[in-house]
DNA sequence: TTGGAGTCAATAGG
DNA sequence: CCTATTGACTCCAA
């Protein structure tokens, strides 16, 4: 793993308060979309590169950042939308995702750590809050003077004004956009059944399963796909977690696991108490400790997957690099005033985000095991049909 | 080729 | 409007 050499750039990072960079007076006007192509918002310009500056950047806490981002947002109701694409060059639905699992930066990748480098920088802008309710009012000022126009000028003058804005009645032509497929809940509960099984089907499997639900091969590929990714993050977060929650309450149990119907927890999230407020009583994160089999009144375990005699049993899961807590203590020298921010918060103010895994972890298992044997037996004991 | 990491973009709820 | 979810895609490395 390339460690973060975060080598204490003495660059001179000068100017951090980073001049007014509105250069092109782009004029907010483009009705479609104008997704920054390449030279991104690229703002804190101290001649860096944003990926240069990934690259020494120290190690950063990516759920502090997140933490700060949401709350600057919705304390000054900027939306994702607007900071995705402004500041982070990113879609919304990939900036609420960022935002609210985000990986340990220990395992990102260095283009991961970008969007991260960004919102540090963003947040140690002091007027990024002021900048961003600019672009937002240009926008809104774009917004109205296009409607206006529209209606001025078209030949429609519908009464009550702007039904569905004919963006472009084309006909559907060849309808080529494809309808995006929508798994019923039924066939996702067989999927993840059939995860739980076996984590990496053979082409084979997967070629059954796909005609036994009736669907794409390709889709139950994407499907295995995204699904070990997710739960891949899952579990990033839950080792989060588990070292956030470090001194304090041992915790206790959060019990509560069983669903009410076999529905695999993904949905995860007993997280209850919502209130705003950074109340939040009761603690009650996942103790990652695992229990032999002793599990009062535990979920149905499903999935008999004893493909491998218990032999493997015991195997442990790679806790692959829990980051110490206090291994981050990271003060790179130029660069580094820069990334070091106020750190605020060490109050308790967690996010309760647990998840009823277990068969996560089970299937994190098969996961390993289907490694093993992997590398064990060169061939796959069936298979290879020709 | 296969699997992982990042994203996009459609869409479901608020 | 806004945010969260998620199937599909792109790029990359082994």
């Amino acid at each position: 793993a390339p460690e973060s050499p975060l080598s204490s750039a003495e660059e001179s990072v000068k100017s951090l308060g980073e001049p007014a960079t509105q250069p092109p007076a782009s004029e907010p006007s483009d009705p479609p979309e104008s997704l920054a192509p390449a030279p991104l918002p690229v703002p804190g310009h101290s001649g860096l590169s944003i990926q240069e500056m990934v690259a020494m950047s120290p190690e950063l806490d990516t759920y502090v950042i997140t933490k700060k981002v949401k709350e600057v947002l919705t304390d000054n109701n900027l939306g994702q939308r607007l900071f995705g694409e402004t500041i982070l060059g990113l879609t919304q639905g990939s900036v609420s995702d960022l935002l609210a699992r985000p990986k340990p930066w220990h395992k990102l990748s260095l283009k991961g750590r970008e969007p991260f480098v960004r919102m540090q920088l963003w947040l140690s802008d002091p007027r990024n809050v002021e900048k961003l309710m600019d672009m937002k009012r240009l926008e809104k000022k774009a917004y109205m003077k296009r409607r206006h126009s529209s209606v001025s000028e078209s030949q429609s003058v519908e009464a009550g004004g702007e039904t569905s804005q004919g963006s472009s009645p084309q006909h559907q032509q060849h309808q080529l956009k494809k309808p995006r497929v929508v798994l019923a809940p039924e066939e996702k509960e067989a999927l993840k059944r059939a995860y739980q099984q076996k984590p990496y089907p053979s082409p084979k499997t997967i070629e059954e399963l796909a005609s036994q639900l009736n669907l794409k091969t390709s889709t139950v590929i994407n499907w295995f796909h995204n699904y070990r990714s997710r739960i891949r993050r899952e579990l990033f977060i839950e080792e989060i977690q588990a070292a956030a929650g470090e001194g304090s309450s041992p915790s206790a149990r959060g019990g509560k696991a069983g669903e009410g119907d076999s529905c695999d927890g993904t949905e995860s999230d007993g997280t209850v108490e919502g209130r705003p407020g950074p109340a939040s009583g009761s603690e009650e994160y996942r103790g990652v400790s695992e229990g032999g089999g002793a599990d009062p009144g535990e979920a149905r375990e499903e999935a008999s997957a004893e493909v491998p005699s218990g032999t493997l049993a015991s195997q442990d899961i790679p806790t692959s690099a829990l980051s110490p807590p206090g291994t981050s203590s990271h003060k790179g020298g130029a660069i580094g005033s820069l990334f070091s921010f106020p750190e605020t918060a060490p109050p308790g103010t967690r996010n309760p985000r647990d998840s009823s895994l277990r068969k996560k972890k089970a299937a994190n298992l098969n996961n390993i095991i289907h490694r093993l044997e992997k590398a064990a037996s060169r061939e796959e004991p069936s298979e290879w049909e020709f």
